[in-house]
DNA sequence: GTGAAAGCGCTAACAT
DNA sequence: ATGTTAGCGCTTTCAC
């Protein structure tokens, strides 16, 4: 059913019902509830490209999605922001529209969102330094959100970031005062913002100490679990071994954990593990975790509080750049030990 | 730049451009050069929601993903799957709609989609038995092919499947091979079409053997960590343990393995897990899985063929419903062992 | 308070 | 081979 034909079916003109169903204040109380409730038996929904065509808003947001031509699988990352961001476009009668591109053509995609016309702004997801996109999108005069900072000029645009440095600041002095002094870093690669951010705050608790990050326990690479495993055997052989280990994400942790289960060593009895990560509600009913900071389903608030902001600067245009910091939670699980041979 | 002023630019009339464009044999090839080569020079790109306006066709698809209101966390097999899917879309150069709505109130999702316009077709995302979304599709009239089976009628509409019966048929089988009587099943909720075919294919292996699946080593439940942990300890910990575990996804698998660890239990010496599941290449590098059944990047494949089959059926509406079941692929890793106490 | 008509950017039937 | 025109379903002036 469209428009002209609910009209008909009432004896109304398209231009009374459609000033009706969109709360115009010149319609007859009467008339809006005559025509509500007729729109409500017949389950009429405007078309939303007609609709679009018309008032030159589109109600979609894009959302592009790289994904890597080396693997198979996505971060799953992306689907918990989406689901934080779906729910509030949702609620704000938005579109959803989604772009799976090969990561090298990632700007042709927001250029293509832009000229064909389908969406009133997009999101940003994992910028990397200097990311070229900001510029494009700024440029193009497509509203947009940053999930993450880009770095430089971080200030003329809008980004939701979780505080990385301080999370790791903080989970590297939690460790500090169980007694350890080898704490390891196995971070992801460093050409992503946020392992940058974590190595400072890693480096600032350290230092605040008076401590010094030692090289052979610091590590930065693609988060596997074969990378987890791998890093963790090294060091662990080698001659002086970590106590700890922080670690930036959950399938890395399982490869470390794995290490430590092929040596015989225990969680919270010979070392400890702090990992920092967005997928760690998982686990988290097992409560085998001996502290971590942040949670998935903090990305999902991310992903929230990026579609407000985005749907807020789509209405509010000129309004000055919205900054979010998220401040990861730290917790503390049970089987959490202090340093080997201290207190 | 729109039609109009690129045919202004020109001094051609939009038919004209808009003909040389989309390939009508009706214009001369020298004229058709110009126009695209303009085109080309100018970023031209036709307004998608003028032209599914115009043509009656939006070229999108809709992904309805339904988020449990009961977790924070998203299946990563979703953001999988519509990666699979995506890269289809990108190709025919269709849109990705995607709607996220709390699980109750999916139903209305599709109703909406169907109503707005929004899309040509869409995918069925993780079928329950007797699912209303296949005869609400039906009814509407909007093409769908479903990634999974609601069980019955299931000739009537296409669908995409890994065939799970034979996967847990096979790993069963495998594991009787080697040796091994008491073989638990830790399995997803039966409320889900795939989880009954699992236990099928399992209980159809052991009978063939002349065996009686003991409920005592059986589970069903949704499947967190925490549900593989707390089953495998009741398992081992009872009068007669079982000596090998088929699981049916990679975290509760994680529980399993914590749940060994704990007991001083070691895989391939003490006992062997047999893992189905759709996220293990996350851990293939590693290694450490001693078999396992299908992989994410086989709902990636899944997610591919969906998008294909919806297109087509979009494009030739009257054929035959078309069905399609993927053989999960059964990969078996170094630490697998013989049961305890046999050769 | 309601309606007629134009127009959003495109395609497609109908000229020529 | 190219142009004119109508129309997709809606919103939005403008008129009454």
């Amino acid at each position: 059913m469209n428009l002209k034909e609910l009209a008909a079916s009432l004896g109304l003109s398209q231009t009374t019902v459609s000033r009706a169903l969109n709360d115009y204040p010149e319609v007859s109380e009467a008339t809006r509830q005559r025509v509500k409730e007729a729109a409500r038996r017949n389950n009429y929904r405007p078309n939303t490209r007609a609709k679009s065509l018309a008032t030159g808003r589109t109600m979609a947001i894009g959302h592009v999605i790289p994904v890597s031509t080396r693997h198979e699988i996505v971060n799953p990352i992306f689907a918990d922001f989406i689901a934080g961001a779906g729910e509030v476009y949702a609620r704000n009668n938005h579109d959803l529209l989604l772009s799976v591109v090969p990561d090298r053509d990632e700007e042709q995609a927001y250029r293509d969102l832009a000229a064909k016309g389908s969406v009133d702004g997009a999101i940003v997801h994992a910028p990397r330094p200097e990311d070229p996109r900001i510029a494009l999108l700024s440029r193009l005069g497509l509203p947009f959100v940053v999930h993450g900072r880009a770095g430089v000029g971080d200030g003329s645009y809008s980004w939701v970031d979780v505080n990385n440095r301080r999370a790791f600041h903080r989970a590297t002095e939690f460790l500090l005062d169980l007694g350890h002094r080898r704490i390891a870093l196995i971070n992801g690669q460093e050409a992503m913002d946020f392992a940058r951010r974590r190595r400072e705050g890693y480096e600032t608790a350290l230092a605040e100490r008076g401590l010094r990050a030692d090289p052979a326990l610091m590590r930065s690479d693609e988060m596997t679990e074969f990378y987890g495993y791998r890093s963790a055997r090294q060091m662990l052989e080698g001659p002086q071994p970590p106590t700890a280990f922080l670690v930036s994400s959950m399938i890395t942790a399982i490869g470390v954990r794995r290490a430590l289960g092929d040596m015989g060593l225990r969680l919270g009895r010979d070392v400890s593990v702090v990992i920092h990560d967005d997928e760690l509600s998982y686990l988290r009913n097992g409560e085998d975790i001996p502290i971590f900071t942040a949670t998935r389903s903090s990305v999902k608030q991310a992903g929230r509080i990026c579609a407000e902001i985005l749907l807020d600067i789509i209405r509010n245009p000129g309004r000055p750049p919205r900054h979010v910091l998220l401040e990861a939670e730290l917790t503390v699980g049970e089987s959490t030990g202090p340093a080997p041979g201290r207190p």
